[in-house]
DNA sequence: AATGAATGAGAGTTCATTCAT
DNA sequence: TATGAATGAACTCTCATTCAT
């Protein structure tokens, strides 16, 4: 049923069906959801959502990995080129914040509603998450190495924490983005607080 | 049918179903869970919920409610009080952290769930977040006047950013809360970078 | 939800239930039948009956031991009794096809349709119905050993042979059902029993 | 669009596709296969079976008929012989077992599914069924009349018993053949025989 | 001669909710 | 105060069938 080729007519419909379902999922999370939803705003039929997923599950594994999927390869490209410290930082938050815009329903799914999937299914995103973050702390890692940063940092503490806060700013699309990332990089690096005598760099 | 409010033994077995609806919730989110769930958690029968609430929809509301009040009504606390700014900072952290560790289950439904919520009760909410995040702005407005942060924070991303940043550790029960406290408070007050000349403290 | 207890009315319906899916199953076939229709036979809507069973498949099972269960009661109180060969065979044939007729849908239904039930299902039902064949040889060999029945009789083909032929009868409800049994049991013996000169009765 | 008989290709597919959907039937029966099934055993798409029949319960119809023409064909061809009565009984068990075993499929699928046909192919398929029965008949009054059976004998019921016994064998594709149908017409033969001095054989 | 795509009806199942007791 | 029983609507999923190509 499900052809396998590069059918080209199908793999559109099917990418088609994977955003109307992350856009669905997004709004009501994938319980409240039903297929009647997603087939809808996808301009089908309910019963014709199974010609392009076997279940809805399936339908948010793949919503879940298509959100995740730009978010990780950037970091990656990140993390291999050879900017500095400084330079790595705010690109990995333009990157977090832009693919939260760009892919924002996919990728809230992702983050809220993975949990309903097969084990399975968690384990290979979590493979892909767990890179993203081991990634950003080798970053800090290096910053600490370059002397860019301080010697004492728990740069697993520091991952996490630019992704929490960068996630926080998952809702509140409607701001000026570039605003917000120099003010997230300023506040990685150097605090809120007033600085004394001169300044860096 | 429903006693008014104090007669004692209802309002216990009501808290019950509350903190029963909190468990569920968070465990298997709004959609997810069922009404047998609860009664089952709480020990009684499908049916006999429908002597505490008038239908699943007003245990989300209370659950959320619940989540939120102690988290608000402790925040209004450290803004009365007359600590210097860099104290308040750390009880925001603390108190946000730890009230998500106390009450995590109700707190987490209200982050996650209270979008199922229809618009009024929302709006109620949204009033009591919002006004805690007017009161952390408060905060560092002062600390701003004060002289202990730069005279050019904007006191609203600040307020924004520690709450994502808070909220970003929701899951990560099973650390030590309190270096994660202390590393937190740091991060905003000095960022990440190198201390140079003397530092403070 | 389902009460284990002695619960009278429950158990009450329940069997309503069962014998409600034994006729439908009988008349339709197991997949041709539809929940609806044994809800609609027991006079209640097509949910309820979920309070009864948890599944299509556990009526079916119900159904099943049910069809099975005198059947092979009787036998075992024939293959105890000490009555001569005869009076046991015949007996057996009564019993086969009066059980056929009280029960004539559940066994019906547990001839054609038990291969529907899971494997541990359909194990247990195989350990009755084995049982039964497993009476009926050893009668066969009381009446070898007592010298009625030539020595030469393949035991195991007899026990299938009459089994066989009882279950032929079915579908024939409206005949002279002890003409039949007569008959059977003629047919039967007059071609297991050791020739003599002349014959008795 | 159907091409109306004798061009060859089109009529050899047709058959296959019977043969596929007698298999299909047999193993999960006629609601609990699906055209899909008989499609892929076929190795044609779904959709393309309908250019053989114009709906799955043309495919069944099909197939039982197929199932039962042999069958009879054969008894009509031992009823017109002019063998001796124990000839033509150990025929015609011998035909019903080994057609069993040819045909098996669509055979059972007669036995057991016929009763989803529309009344009027049923009524088809009885006629052929119970010209079976009836020569069965017939050749039983044959042998009461030449001296072989007793005088008594409700040829009626025999026939029905042999059919019956005969059925019962239907699932036992493993056993030597030969010995039951030895073993049966022994069985059958010397039940009816009128019981003289000494026996033949 | 065959297929990919879609459909619509209906299936089994779950569940929030009601209500007499 | 609590429950057993029932309901009806919604849900996911399957499938026979159609039809343009």
């Amino acid at each position: 049923m499900a052809p396998e080729s590069n059918n080209n007519r199908y793999q559109q419909q099917r990418q088609q069906a994977i955003r109307s379902a992350a856009a669905v999922f997004a709004e009501k999370g994938f319980h409240g959801a039903s297929t009647k939803d997603i087939a809808e705003r996808m301009g089908i039929k309910q019963g014709s959502l199974y010609y392009y997923f076997k279940s809805k599950e399936e339908a948010l594994g793949e919503v879940c990995h298509y959100g995740i999927e730009v978010y990780v390869d950037r970091m990656q490209s990140i993390a291999d080129s050879d900017q500095p410290f400084e330079s790595k930082l705010m690109a990995t938050v333009t990157s977090h914040l832009t693919s939260y815009r760009e892919r924002n329903e996919a990728l809230k799914v992702h983050n809220d509603e993975r949990l309903y999937l097969p084990e399975d299914k968690r384990a290979t995103l979590k493979k892909l998450g767990s890179n993203y973050r081991q990634q950003l702390e080798h970053i800090f890692e290096e910053g600490v190495a370059s002397g860019v940063l301080r010697e004492s940092l728990d740069c697993h503490f520091a991952a996490q924490a630019v992704i929490g806060m960068c996630n926080g700013w998952g809702d509140i699309i409607q701001l000026d983005i570039y605003d917000i990332i120099q003010k997230c990089t300023d506040l990685l690096l150097n605090g809120f607080r007033e600085r004394r005598k001169e300044t860096r760099q």
